[in-house]
DNA sequence: TCACGACTGACACTGAGTATCAGGTTAGAA
DNA sequence: TTCTAACCTGATACTCAGTGTCAGTCGTGA
């Protein structure tokens, strides 16, 4: 997977980082994310402002940066992908790789995304980096089934819908405070499109 | 449509509003949305700082506010759908009167869709309004389509998943710098559900 | 004409994020 | 071990978005 030798000094960062997530991530929880300030931060981390700063480009980051690597899990998993599959199954099968990658600890994953939820400013950057992964994984997607007009809008609309299914059966989780079935929630999700009258006839049996 | 009053101070509010709005845009496109401060744009429009950040609460409001009324177009437009369509139709048909009501100035819409594309904050907070909007237009869906199983997944991800494609195909169209139809560009991304074998098969004619 | 409500500009303030700098620490080569 | 270069840190100063207040002004309706 990652093969970066990561040196000393990288670990260190590593850590400081995470920690200083943690104490930043309780405050958060405690007070509200836009009631806290760098400022009170820092001083319960016990380092400077400057230096809090340096670890986290903005406020947002110190909540969501344990998503960055989403993208690349799920552009990986597409790969893994046998090819003879039909797009859908694909993106449902990546969207199940994600989804591992983000629950390892449950009760941590539903309070991030409580949070997440009752905070507008997290919801946008949140949404902000899915944009971000959707190139990656269009071109992923088109590599192994070209489109047969050259356009992607249809490999767009599908990834665009996939990574909506992501953040909705998430959402739908939390809700139930992680007791649910994240692969049938998806599987459920993912018949919006298979039903093929359309219609709300969402578990016949 | 709307049947209020409307007095001469809102009158006023509305036409002051609109001259700030074209102002500042004309300096956003000029100078790029984070080159400009409030300073500047209150400068140009010759009101003070305090009166300009009175007329719109944020910076990127000054560009988005335009958008708002898109949500009601939307769930106006579903509860004119007659009700026997299935709900890709209806959605689909709904979002054609959102293009009608943005395309009134192609050259004006090409414009800030491409504003709005080079500028992260912006395209934030337009998905954030993107977001405020979906409760709204999935209660009227289910209003019509009741769900089978109560659970309102399947709902929320088909409209999720319309108004990514409303973003995909005006992104599309304002590359095409507003010659492409965008009739013709909706029915296209529609296309990734009802292809049934889910595989890049568009125009096969 | 008067009174009330709304609009305005001026000012002060908080807080995010950027940039710079001097001093201390560590890694890694000589 | 020693030296050096790269890095980390805290301090400081700065820009700018956004909030809040206040006194003065203007329009509207009674």
């Amino acid at each position: 997977m990652s093969a970066a030798p990561l040196g000393t000094r990288e670990i260190s960062r590593h850590a400081v980082r995470a920690e200083l997530a943690r104490v930043a991530f309780n405050r958060f929880c405690l007070t509200g994310f836009n009631q806290v300030t760098f400022a009170d931060l820092s001083e319960a981390a016990g380092v400077s402002r400057s230096t809090f700063l340096r670890y986290f480009g903005t406020k947002e980051d110190v909540v969501l940066f344990v998503f960055d690597p989403v993208g690349d899990v799920i552009t990986d998993a597409l790969d893994a992908e046998r090819a003879n599959q039909d797009d859908w199954s694909r993106l449902r099968n990546a969207l199940e790789s994600a989804v591992r990658f983000l629950v390892r600890d449950v009760q941590e994953l539903v309070t991030i995304l409580g949070l997440i939820e009752q905070t507008p400013a997290l919801c946008a950057r949140l949404r902000e980096k899915q944009t971000e992964w959707r190139p990656e994984i269009v071109a992923r997607l088109l590599k192994t089934t070209p489109s047969a007009d050259g356009s992607s809008v249809i490999a767009n609309v599908r990834v665009a819908a996939a990574l909506e299914i992501l953040w909705i059966v998430l959402g739908q989780w939390s809700a139930s405070d992680g007791q649910e079935d994240l692969g049938k929630l998806l599987d459920a999700a993912f018949a919006a499109f298979s039903t093929p009258a359309c219609r709300q006839t969402d578990a016949p049996s």
